[in-house]
DNA sequence: TATGAATGAGCCTTCATTCAT
DNA sequence: AATGAATGAAGGCTCATTCAT
């Protein structure tokens, strides 16, 4: 008769959020397609209607847990000075993200497990993949810079780069153990003296 | 009067050795039990003799995957020098184990997924916290002994050491995604030089 | 906006009376979940949406067969006038019930054979063991009575409405074993004389 | 080399006696072949040198147990005197001989089910249903030699027969639920009291 | 549009039976 | 003669997906 007026891509975020939730308490293999709807308060058929599948569900979740973190990144380096303050906000950054975000925290090695190129998720990890090497690429462009500016000494910043990320991937990971208190701020000071100490200039000079 | 004598403990290597692979190609929810029967070469009934259920081969993997990475780099680091060399070695020495490793390696992933605390198989997770703090452990004595030696600067060794094994975890991630390459002996090498720059005593003297 | 309208209760009813029949045919052990399905003409899946596991549902069909069977016995007996009348009508009914029920008698062995408290169907056994006694004591009761009413000597009650079962189960399984002829109306005739006989006031006066 | 000397039949028979205990205790159809070759002391492999299939050890076990039933009554009736005394010995004998298996008494029940015919196992189930007939044949004869002798009114003997066993039966199924005490010697005597005065010709005459 | 009842392919696990020793 | 390791058919149960309402 009269179509009600639903926000379709509103809904759709109301679902990835709720199997947010649920992933992360249970493990994505765990947890049934009527979970994330008794989860999110539909019907088991709706979530059919805004998904095709649970692969393509569950790429969906990935994604948005990718997306917050480059918002939540992103949004506040851009007006930081030198590259050097850049790279340590990142860090700073990357670490409140995770703390805030430690109910859904390990959804995280989900995603890495699923991102893995053999496994037949193919939506997956392709994007997974393509979204990790961005964030390479957007590290190592910030190190390039560094190095003209003179803060860093000229090094591959590509391995620079891959390190960075590589420790706060294994960092997450030994929160998610609860083997590093994720809230503990010299964490990432520390951390970050470290690799700011192996980049200065001043070290090469003398 | 006796039976068929056959070698258990050998046999069930055999097929956490076949496991492991299969589990690697595919994903460990993806296999199934006849699977990996089936690479073993032996019927679907005989995995039962050997583990009581999926999940406890599943952990039987693991374990044998962690002892594969002891063995591999414990033996070697003993009778080393300084602390630097054992550091340097151990790094060197984690991406030998995972280049020769590689047909397995992402494995690793399923491993972290399945291991994170909430997920029913407790017969993993623990395991592999503690064995995982053991290897911190075993880092941080490296470094205490570091600190006595001279060798490095006074600093928080436990974290230096989650630092380390977070770096070469992040980094096998990479390897698994493509994004490094596993084999090109110049990523341990510059890898450990920038922990070794932050760790050196000089740096803080000058 | 509504799903599919089903009467459940209605349906599980009939599932109960297809796996009544199946039961009946081979004997509950050698059925299988899909027999049940299949002769209830709905999926292997849908049972599991009326009864969490064969044992449940195998405790149904118990159930609703001694349901059935007091409805039977039951609702016959209560106009009734003298309690001899009641005990010769609660024999031929009990005779007219597994007439009737012909073709679901072999399950009454299963039943008993399922009942036996060893057996790990306690959903079951102390279901049946409540029920029988019920029965006992409803027996009972009208012997009480009818030897307050004088038709009966006095007498221990509880020893003879245990016979009185104990006679109509086991000719229920000569029944069953074709040795004797449920559809000879005799035989109930017979069986009540002789129990009148023993039970009379005026045996015990001469 | 040299023939180890085996007693066949001995070993068969501590291998019934053995599958008898663990029937009766865990019942026939959860019963494994591996369980019944433990509680007998010998490897599951030698359990086929005595039986050829589950069934056919299943059918020896209810055999034996039937035969226990026959010598343990037979041989202590036939001195006896009168019908009368007969029939209350055999009602007494048979009380005494499930008080003394009261350990396999649950076993009735499950070789009760099994003898329903349509059961695929007709090792057993013809065997049942002979050995029935025969004990009803055997207290039909004892009844009509007691109504030759003057002991018993004339009537169906087949009948009484019938209910004598089915009492006995129905008692058993009675003891096995824990509702009546198969110790107590008043209940084969308050039995066979009952039975005995509806037999009785005296009845009749007056 | 929303729903949840229905479905059946698929998987883990069991266990009677075989057979090499 | 005795054994127990090996086997694979079989069955209970799960759950992603469909579809009638």
């Amino acid at each position: 008769m009269c179509a009600r007026v639903v926000d379709k891509p509103q809904k759709r975020l109301e679902i990835l959020r709720a199997a947010m939730q649920v992933f992360a308490e249970q493990g994505v293999s765990k947890v049934k397609m009527s979970d994330i709807a008794c989860r999110a308060g539909i019907g088991k058929g709706t979530l059919y209607e805004y998904f095709s599948s649970k692969e393509e569900l569950t790429a969906g979740v990935f994604a948005l847990f990718m997306q917050d973190y480059e918002d939540f990144v992103g949004h506040r380096l851009e007006h930081l000075g030198t590259a050097s303050e850049q790279i340590k906000a990142f860090i700073r950054l990357s670490f409140e993200f995770v703390a805030e975000k430690e109910d859904v925290l390990s959804l995280i090695l989900d995603l890495w497990a699923t991102s893995v190129p053999r496994s037949g998720l193919d939506l997956i990890d392709s994007e997974i993949s393509r979204e990790y090497r961005a964030f390479i690429d957007y590290i190592q462009a910030i190190l390039e810079r560094g190095i003209e500016q003179g803060d860093f000494r000229a090094h591959r910043t590509d391995l620079t780069a891959s390190m960075i990320l590589a420790l706060l991937d294994g960092l997450m990971f030994q929160a998610i153990l609860g083997i590093i208190d994720i809230h503990d701020p010299n964490v990432p000071e520390t951390i970050a003296d470290h690799l700011l100490i192996s980049l200065a200039k001043i070290e090469i000079d003398n």
